[in-house]
RNA sequence: CGUGAUGUAGCUCAUCGGUAGAGCAUCAGACUUAUAAUCUGACGGAAGCGGGUUCGAUCCCCGUCAUCACUCCCA
């Protein structure tokens, strides 16, 4: 063996140049990252940095407001984040980035958390004062909202965190009042009507939260509609059949729903009993699967199917009301019922024809509301009928404790009257209930409060007389870019179909509908259009807040003067919270002294129904467009298995947890790894992976800090007198500068981090550093080669700090401090630096390739030996190199080869080489034999060399005797 | 049910329609002068499944399965 121990050998470490650092090898991030952020609270760095870029184009990263209710969970953790490194990477690209957070505040949630309390008590809410329970609410909100801050500032979060916004303050909520003001201005206010869950007991609609499902019996009946119009003969005196739980919605049906996709067919009955109310000799048309079923229910003893029905002749038929022509009717169900196609339409249960009453369901709703079939107002707010009503004025669907009424057996009665009944029978399902009385519950339509998607809006903007839905539709394509491109679509399907927006609910917390109105006839209303009113209005709320409009002598207050002051109702609704958070953009941006439209929206994928959605409804409304210039999305956040994460499943990954454990600057680093814009997971196991990269990348910054160790700007070398080596740096650098401007500027985290990130531990550490280490260890201060490798280290350093700052905030800055900056200094505050293009060095690139290429069969001949013992350290080995391929042999020639791989010496040869020595199969030309290193282990720098020795330094190579002298 | 997406190594992700790659993890080795580090090497894949188009499909088309989001007066 080359290295028998010399005990004779002076220690010579303590002349060795060794990196030398006070930064830590471990983190602790947990501990020292909220010291990063009270050292930024005391220098104040956002607004340090909004005065130093005092002047610079703006971009504004405009906030969706998180709901004030809970604590954060991953998803706000993921979305913050996401943010904060969008805000913190534009201001270093040069922008003046400004970042205001929000709080989303009014709400059935917390209005229902404050319920609550009432509930247990057993109390009932409504015995208390609206404006009671307002500020009950306002309370929650605020305290939610204390919380919440604290842990976003946790996660490294920096923004205009005192200057926030809540859609609960007084400015907030007149801007809303305003803006609502302004799109009954413009017309596009309208009130119409909504079914709604509504209990008859106690009078009022409920929110899905106050429903219980339990189960309930109810009718079934079977019902035949007359065909009176058709294409084909053979369907005169035939019936289509329906079936519903619900006989009281009979006389609110206007459509039968079929599916295009169910097959059906024309059946004869051809044998029942005389009394049955299905006879012999009845064509009736059901779905191919169910007809079974609807025969024997309607107790028919053999039927033949006569021919198929094909879904465009269902689709041009039309039906009779079965109570047409009904002696005393008085004609009113002597309409047309049509045949609709109907998506939600199934063949598992009934008779694949669907009853479809549009003020009594959801879906009935819809199809009413794309085929313009009227609403009736038949049933009121106790579940009666209407007094006018033939055969069942006045009767209840539930009587006063909620059991069975007499409105189902009087349409069944009269049903089986008029020979309209097929079958009938009972039937246990689950059913919605009130929380509160138990009761069931009804579909019921009730007036609510629209905004217009397809009326023209005339105002002053320039897209005056186009409808909402045009103007939000070509403003998706017009001034938006979506990031991913596919988020655009998803939107533009919505605008396209969605229906008119409900703007009213029918509870507390929340902005009221703030105006007056009067019925003009029946349905018919008018809204009341004063400037005076409403500029009082908009006073009070902006200094007493929405509260003024709930006391008891608002309407008097806002109506003063008006001498038909009494003829005016004030309408008690409140709006869609929707419409609040849509309305951000107005009192934040333009109101908050802040750039308009955003240059950003960055949300969860489900925004596109909820904020980008409100958002661009509203702004299209009152000021044309789209009130953002970019928007980007992300996905939710899963567990390890890609399961959805929920509380009895016990996989979910608290965010506080991490920050505990880890620290926020891993859930950074996490969120960066990932491709954001799809779903992600997260467990525990990733995470500790995570953990492994930052450690690797830490202690990388860490070598870099311990090798610049005293570096004084005098050192620097210019760099065309660098080593060729150090020009392959900065050629890289130049490279990458420009992937890390594109990855920033078009929101790529994750290919931003990974190319540094690779840079860092393959390029770096394990070849420049590597390389290099004999140099700046051993090499004499004042050499040109470790000067210049240390110049180009004080380059590394700056970049990659800077670059990586917007992802790992704090780690950053403690590499940053470590360097000797100021206690005001903050690497937050750096701009991007320059990185001349003319670094940039592809011929160089090229042939360093190739010397990487003949190094890699350098050291796998190397590791050979390795295995089998001859040898430990490199610098044992002297190998000889054959190569045959010119380019090659004309990239190693001139270079340091045996310092480039690590040996004490290396020979180069042209050809082929021996048939014996080491190849690698996918580097052709190159072959290498293996030798012991010649010569003397240098105590030093552990080189062996043959000028070890009879030197001053005993046991030194020249080079080092030289730098001890 | 519908609408919008996703499915490639244990994990995170790449792959103009042309022999599937990288980093991390794992395992093994070396070093002891980045040391709770560093270097080297190895292992690792019916590209969810089934069809189709093509000389050729991870990629394009159809179907299917799984997962996720949206659909509710809630996030």
């Amino acid at each position: 063996m080359a290295d028998t121990p010399q005990t004779d050998a002076p220690d010579y470490r303590d002349t060795l140049f060794l990196p030398k650092t006070e930064f830590p090898m471990r983190a602790g991030l947990p501990k020292r990252e909220p010291e990063w952020i009270a050292h930024w609270d005391k220098i104040g760095l956002y607004e340090a940095q909004r005065m130093q870029a005092e002047g610079r184009e703006p971009y504004e990263l405009h906030d969706g407001p998180p709901y004030a209710n809970g604590n954060l969970h991953i998803g706000h953790a993921l979305n913050k984040i996401l943010k904060d490194v969008v805000v913190r990477s534009h201001q270093m690209l040069g922008y003046n980035s400004r970042y205001v957070p929000g709080w989303d505040c009014h709400g059935l949630p917390i209005e229902w958390k404050v319920e609550e309390k009432y509930r247990k008590k057993g109390k009932n809410k409504d015995e208390v004062p609206v404006n009671q329970l307002r500020k009950e609410c306002r309370d929650f909100a605020g305290e939610w909202i204390g919380t919440q801050m604290e842990e976003f500032q946790r996660l490294g979060v920096v923004g205009d965190w005192p200057g926030h916004y809540e859609t609960m303050s007084f400015q907030a909520e007149a801007v809303i009042a305003e803006e609502f003001l302004k799109m009954i201005d413009n017309g596009l206010v309208y009130r119409g009507s909504k079914p709604v869950m509504w209990s008859p007991i106690e009078k009022t609609a409920l929110a899905e939260a106050e429903v219980e499902y339990h189960d309930h019996q109810s009718h079934t009946i079977w019902v035949k509609f007359p065909v009176v119009k058709t294409g084909a003969q053979d369907i005169e005196n035939t019936s289509v059949v329906i079936w519903t739980t619900t006989p009281w919605t009979i006389p609110q049906n206007r459509a039968i729903c079929f599916s295009e996709t169910i097959s059906y067919g024309l059946y004869l009955v051809t044998d029942a009993a005389p009394e049955n109310w299905t006879a012999k000799g009845d064509l009736l048309m059901v779905a191919d699967n169910l007809a079974a079923d609807v025969f024997k229910a309607a107790r028919v003893d053999a039927y033949e199917k006569v021919r198929a029905v094909s879904a465009d002749e269902l689709a041009g038929m039309v039906t009779a009301h079965p109570f047409r022509g009904v002696d005393d009717a008085n004609g009113e169900w002597d309409y047309d019922v049509p045949l609709l196609p109907g998506e939600h339409v199934t063949d598992e249960a009934g008779t694949g024809f669907v009853h479809t009453a549009p003020s009594h369901g959801a879906d009935d709703y819809m199809i009413g509301v794309k085929y313009k079939l009227p609403m009736t107002h038949n049933v009121g707010p106790a579940g009666e009928f209407r007094d006018d009503l033939p055969f069942f004025g006045g009767l209840h669907i539930l009587d006063r404790k909620g059991k069975e009424g007499k409105a189902n057996d009087a349409v069944i009665k009269k049903l089986s009257e008029v020979g309209r009944l097929a079958a009938r029978g009972k039937l246990t399902h689950s059913y919605p209930h009130s929380w509160r009385s138990k009761a069931p519950l009804i579909f019921r339509n009730t007036p609510q409060w629209f905004a217009a998607m397809d009326k023209p809006i005339e105002d002053d903007t320039e897209y005056s007389g186009k409808t909402l839905r045009e103007r939000a539709m070509d403003s998706i394509d017009r001034d938006v870019q979506w990031y991913p491109p596919t988020a655009r679509n998803r939107l533009y399907n919505m605008i396209e179909n969605r229906p008119d927006w409900v703007l009213s609910r029918q509870r507390i917390w929340g902005v009221p509908l703030c105006c007056f109105m009067k019925e003009t006839g029946p349905g018919q209303i008018e809204i009341l259009r004063d400037k005076d009113v409403d500029a009082r209005i908009l006073k009070a709320f902006r200094d007493e807040g929405a509260d003024a409009w709930f006391e008891d002598d608002a309407a008097a207050r806002f109506l003063a003067g008006r001498d038909d002051a009494a003829e005016w109702t004030k309408v008690t609704d409140i709006l869609d919270v929707w419409f609040d958070s849509g309305c951000t953009h107005a009192y934040v941006l333009r109101d908050g002294g802040g750039k308009w439209p955003a240059s950003v929206y960055l949300e969860g994928t489900d925004q596109h129904r909820g904020w980008f959605h409100s958002s661009l409804l509203e702004s299209s409304a009152t000021r044309g467009r789209a009130p953002y210039e970019r928007v980007v999305t992300h996905g939710f956040t899963l567990d390890a298995k890609g399961i959805k994460m929920s509380k009895s499943l016990g996989n979910q990954t608290a965010p506080q947890d991490v920050v505990k454990q880890y620290g926020a600057d891993i859930l950074r680093l996490w969120v960066m790894q990932v491709d954001y814009t799809e779903d992600q997971r997260i467990g525990p196991e990733i995470i500790k992976s995570v953990a492994d990269s930052y450690r690797r990348l830490r202690n990388t910054f860490r070598f870099m800090l311990g090798s610049l160790d005293g570096f004084d700007a005098s050192e620097r070398v210019d760099p065309a007198e660098m080593p060729e080596l150090e020009r392959l740096m900065l050629h890289r650098l130049a490279e990458l500068d420009e992937v890390v401007r594109k990855g920033y500027a078009e929101f790529d985290y994750q290919k931003t981090f990974k190319t540094v990130f690779e840079f860092a531990t393959v390029d770096l550490s394990s070849f420049y550093f590597d390389i290099r280490k004999d140099a700046l260890y051993c090499d004499a201060p004042d050499s040109l080669r470790r000067r210049a490798c240390r110049t180009v280290l004080d380059i590394l350093f700056e970049r990659l700090t800077i670059w990586l700052a917007p992802m790992l905030c704090f780690t950053m800055e403690e590499v940053w401090q470590t360097r000797g900056a100021n206690e005001e200094d903050s690497v937050h505050l750096q701009l991007i630096p320059d990185t001349p293009q003319a670094w940039r060095d592809d011929t160089l690139a090229a042939k360093w390739s190739n010397i990487r290429q003949v190094r890699r069969v350098v050291t796998g001949a190397l590791e050979e030996r390795r295995r089998d013992k001859t040898i430990g350290a490199s610098l044992e080995a002297a190998p000889t190199v054959y190569i045959a391929d010119s380019a090659m042999a004309e990239a190693v020639s001139g270079q340091d080869f045996a310092d480039i791989c690590i040996t004490s010496d290396i020979a180069i040869e042209t050809g082929d080489g021996p048939e014996q020595a080491f190849r690698l199969d996918d580097v052709s030309g190159v072959a290498v034999t293996f030798a012991i290193a010649k010569g003397e282990k240098c105590a030093r720098c552990w080189k062996i060399l043959p000028d070890v020795g009879g030197h001053s330094a005993p046991h030194t190579c020249l080079r080092c005797n030289g730098v001890i002298a």
